[in-house]
DNA sequence: AATACGGGGCG
DNA sequence: CGCCCAGTATT
């Protein structure tokens, strides 16, 4: 199977020509200072599928107010949250959270060195378990992400459906033979920057390619077509009523969500399923979920935000209480200062300029 | 093997 | 509007 693949390949010449192009080209990060194993893990789980521009000022500020394990460690969870807003995600800041703790637990705040220990943490899969051992420990392993498999499917002409899981071991398998074993760090960190500057989706640029001389793809002119990937079902609609509860004291009604599942153990307005209420039915749904007598007012926006895997209809509506006695402990009224504090989806922070 | 889980940028 | 992005956990 790879050793068919890997037939008349020359693993030497690839190395030599694309690490001698990383360490002439190479990005300058932020998480490229050094090689703390601590900030190459938290660069890796923010870099999940999201861009390095989205990630440079999250990942400044996050060091800033957490620089070691120990500081993420002992800080409160609505904090990292805060901290991660508008990262998209937030199991992953939840999940890092947890996993550095177990680290000053029980390995007494040293990332561990080997693939065991680490993939077992909370939030560390295969590429993660891979990124941080070779780019923090010099360690041979690999890490496969997005890049590496259209990287290599061009490489290699490979036609497999990336979206599938067996395609990735597949990929983990070749990088374990091609990666140079005397820098395993730059070889990873090569081929990211090459599938995200050179490499890329779209329109690759093959002519300024430092390996496209080794490209099977591009000898026969079908860098394009690769690699190939099934494409994902379109996002179902669900449609909700949003409230801007205001009382006496211009404070706002505020909902902190549960702590699973979407958008967990962020805050938001409160959210009326159209579905199952129904726009007539609000108040009195209010009324029994949260035990709040509330006046809907006019309609002030309506707005569409999409998730990957749904698409949230909002129609926001101004509202009042009439009765403001919160039994719900998930429910508090802030004044408008006081919701900076708070972590909030962006679907929700869209609508702050209303209040 | 399929699905849940964010958000932004680009053509 | 669909696609893509330094993926992981759960079912």
């Amino acid at each position: 199977m790879i050793t068919q693949i890997l037939k008349n390949f020359n693993s030497f010449g690839f190395q030599y020509d694309l690490l001698d192009w990383y360490y002439e080209n190479k990005r300058d990060l932020p998480w490229r200072q050094d090689q703390d194993p601590y900030k190459v893990w938290v660069s890796e789980i923010m870099l999940q599928q999201t861009k390095v521009d989205t990630v440079i000022p999250y990942f400044q500020k996050f060091m800033e107010k957490f620089p070691t394990v120990y500081e993420l460690a002992k800080a409160d969870e609505q904090e990292v949250l805060k901290t991660w807003e508008g990262l998209g995600y937030y199991s992953r800041a939840r999940n890092l959270q947890s996993a550095v703790k177990e680290v000053v637990e029980t390995y007494d705040g040293k990332v561990p060195d080997n693939p065991k220990e680490l993939g077992s943490l909370k939030g560390i899969g295969p590429y993660t378990k891979g990124a941080i051992l070779s780019i923090a420990y010099d360690l041979p392993e690999p890490a496969v992400d997005g890049n590496v498999m259209r990287v290599f499917s061009r490489v290699f002409k490979i036609e497999d459906d990336i979206a599938q899981l067996k395609t990735r071991k597949k990929f983990e398998e070749l990088v374990r033979e091609v990666i140079s074993k005397e820098d395993p760090s730059s070889f990873n960190q090569a081929i990211m920057d090459l599938g995200a500057t050179i490499c890329t989706p779209k329109s690759p640029a093959c002519l300024f390619c430092p390996v496209g001389e080794y490209c099977q793809a591009f000898a026969e002119g079908v860098q394009e077509e690769l690699p190939i990937k099934t494409k994902a079902k379109k996002q179902k609609t669900l449609s909700y009523m949003v409230l801007l509860v205001k009382n006496n004291k211009d404070e706002y009604l505020i909902e902190k969500r549960l702590n699973e599942g979407l958008l967990a153990n962020l805050w938001q307005f409160p959210m009326i399923s159209l579905k199952e209420v129904g726009l007539e039915g609000a108040a009195e749904w209010v009324q029994k979920e949260y035990g709040v007598s509330v006046r809907v007012k006019d309609k002030i926006d309506h707005l569409t935000h999409v998730f990957s895997h749904i698409k949230w209809d909002l129609s926001i509506y101004e509202a009042v209480t009439v009765n403001e006695k919160v039994k719900d402990s998930r429910l508090k009224f802030v004044s408008k200062e006081e919701i900076e504090e708070f972590p909030f989806p962006v679907s929700h922070q869209k609508m702050m300029k209303f209040l």
